[in-house]
DNA sequence: GCCTGTGAAGCTATTCACAGCT
DNA sequence: AGCTGTGAATAGCTTCACAGGC
């Protein structure tokens, strides 16, 4: 089991959940998998390849049942209880953030919320505590959090994740547009509208 | 001259470009392949490539002249004149996403805006007329529009797209979490939080 | 006939390693 | 000694192509 699953399968198959979660809903019980590529923009080797690594199967006749497909990717993707999640920075994007979070991830939780600005901590925001910024090292590992969400500006990013880090933190989904230094183990994702934008102006003149 | 520069480098490169913009505005005037490579996460190899792909070329006793640097990376990546770009969907991410670009990227402006809501269309936002979003497709070619930033609720994301696509779009960066159908030759970068939160989640606990 | 599962091939991207230069 | 520029090697990713099954 377990034999290593790239970067890039894993964030396919995050995007095989999120269509299969579709079509289930819109009454599919059988797909091939190139209704799943066609669906995801990728071919069909590929989506078989991919659903082979977590070892999953389809029947030639039928294709993959969507509902086991559905259980076999959550349970590799997925922690075995929903994941809690700390998310640092509360001004409009990380209120946004939050916003957009409630309801979409049943497997993952916004428990802490953090902030420098007093006026902003020791109030409820969305039903979860905000606490000041520099509790962090302290709560973190007694929420047993071990991912962050970082909507700090760029000119904070750096000495937050360095509190993070020092909290425990493993993985860091990272808003402020700057590359973020961190020891070999943490896994960093980095949201970047600016890079996103120049590549999109580049390709769309190619 | 133009031998093909892969989309992983085009993205380097924008990352290269903002590192040198900040190293030159603290007075580095040269720097070594490494320098570049520590802060953009990647290895002095890989930047000597980059940069040999576009025909930049350093000194081995000081390194690359950051200013020549930026003046041909700025060459390559940006167009002759400033691109105009539509931004679709004027709601809470819409807005925020103007506000974020303004200032930002002088080379790219946002000249058009669309929403389906009245209430919002006829209206100056940031300064720039927002239109009702059935004007889409005679607007942007007179406008010389190529490139759509998307912030529209997911229902209506394909809808909008093949407005788009008729509207000789050739570049689409999506916030939308769902895949976008598009002929060959548009471009289309898709700002999936839902996938990047997952996916970090996952290797969070790797 | 058209599917899955998968070894093998092909392709792309990255790193190695070193000649040449200062 | 330590850099760049780059051919060669390697690693990683995707597609091909086909045996086996309904």
């Amino acid at each position: 089991m377990s034999v290593h699953v790239s970067e890039r399968s894993v964030r396919r198959l995050s995007l095989y959940r999120r269509f299969l979660l579709h079509a289930q809903a819109s009454g599919s019980c059988y797909l091939f998998s190139h209704d799943i590529a066609t669906a995801t923009r990728t071919s069909a080797a590929q989506v078989r390849r991919d659903l082979m690594a977590i070892s999953s199967s389809g029947t030639a006749s039928r294709g993959y049942h969507v509902a086991d497909l559905l259980k076999s990717i959550s349970h590799f993707l997925d922690a075995p209880a929903p994941q809690h999640v700390a998310l640092i920075g509360l001004g409009n994007l990380g209120r946004a953030v939050f916003a957009y979070f409630v309801g979409r991830h049943p497997n993952l939780r916004i428990t802490l919320t953090f902030d420098i600005d007093p006026a902003k901590t020791c109030r409820l925001i969305n039903g979860c505590p905000c606490h000041n910024i520099h509790e962090l090292n302290d709560l973190c590992p007694t929420h047993g959090i071990r991912m962050a969400i970082l909507t700090v500006p760029a000119t904070e990013a750096q000495t937050v994740t360095d509190m993070l880090v020092r909290g425990g933190i493993r993985g860091i989904v990272n808003f402020a547009p700057v590359t973020l230094y961190v020891p070999v183990g943490v896994f960093v994702e980095t949201m970047d509208f600016s890079i996103s934008l120049e590549t999109a102006a580049f390709f769309s003149r190619a």
